[in-house]
DNA sequence: GTCTATAAACTGATAGAC
DNA sequence: GTCTATCAGTTTATAGAC
């Protein structure tokens, strides 16, 4: 799926969609609530997205690739894969800060209600960021800035497992310090 | 709020929501849906609870009523901080083989429609579990089974992300084996 | 592409009989 | 306590005019 060809109607609405889902769940806002929001109505909202899931499959679609630019630019950026993960969770710790969850975290919660959706974006969002942050991890170990004894492709899981509950946790807290504190110590440990 | 004063169909009732809760998402299930598995109608059931804003209360309390319970007996019956935590993790692990995610974890994510109880359950939920891993920290520490460099609170809150986390990328993936991977090297980094 | 109109099903919730 | 009946509002979704 290539989200570029839509129009910017479509990304308004995938934009209105997004933050709910980011901020409410997928199941908790309605065509009504993008309605008021975008400026035409819900049933101008099913020219473009037909059914409610394929809206989640084409917004996890353009997440995905949105996802893809942001960590080329960040591995581009920074040398150092140091500060790579520093600039990494600080995306993270701005998300809590907007009351926000991550959205493929959200939409995981949601799993039930997405058959379809559950085996395909949302397995390639858990790839895509493992894989970065395992090439990051292995990327440091050859620059001498993380201990060799690690293995990246676990110490990467562990790691996004952490980000994603302490994005849950901080967000419920509404304390988005209580996320960089404990993304901070997770750093720390990779040295 | 104490829900041992519930009678059986209360709890029949309390059973099922958590289940949905558990598998689906607060917002992804109806009293209609309840009404099928308990064997009396809707109505029925808003005289046990009200509104839905009730049953998410005293489901929650129940649920931490019982977590204390099933916290206190972990700590009793296994002398081993190490071998506390092993138990404590197999829990988590069968939750997912069960393809369900924690309660307070799914409440946590819907957490924008449920405001009353943000505040009080779900910031119970989070203190009872950190205190009970900073304390099993301390112990294993004492016992000289942990680092004793280690911040217990730090790591106790750093150690729920990985479990919250972990639990819903574990459930996305259909992978339950995924999160036992990621505890047990949790758990080994204690020491 | 966007609108009005409309549908059928579902939602949380209440009133009142038994 | 549980039922039937009913409510008003919302939900996703479609048909057809402009």
């Amino acid at each position: 799926m290539n989200t570029q060809t839509l129009n910017d109607t479509a990304h308004k609405i995938l934009d209105v969609a997004e933050f709910y889902t980011q901020t409410r769940g997928f199941n908790a806002f309605s065509y009504k609530d993008i309605q008021s929001d975008v400026g035409i109505k819900t049933s101008s909202i099913h020219y473009y997205f037909p059914t409610k899931q394929d809206l989640a499959k084409t917004m996890a679609a353009r997440f995905n690739e949105r996802l893809i630019e942001k960590l080329t630019v960040l591995t581009e950026k920074h040398t150092s894969p140091t500060n790579r993960f520093k600039a990494f969770n600080k995306i993270h710790v701005e998300t809590v800060s907007q009351d926000k969850f991550c959205l493929c975290g959200m939409l995981a919660s949601d799993i039930d209600g997405l058959p379809e959706l559950a085996d395909k974006e949302l397995a390639a969002f858990f790839s895509i960021i493992e894989n970065w942050i395992a090439d990051t991890i292995k990327d440091g170990q050859q620059h001498n800035e993380f201990n060799k004894e690690l293995n990246p492709k676990l110490s990467a899981q562990s790691y996004l497992a952490t980000i994603e509950g302490g994005m849950l946790i901080a967000r419920a807290k509404k304390d988005p310090k209580h996320l960089k504190k404990i993304l901070e110590e997770t750093l720390t440990r990779l040295s």
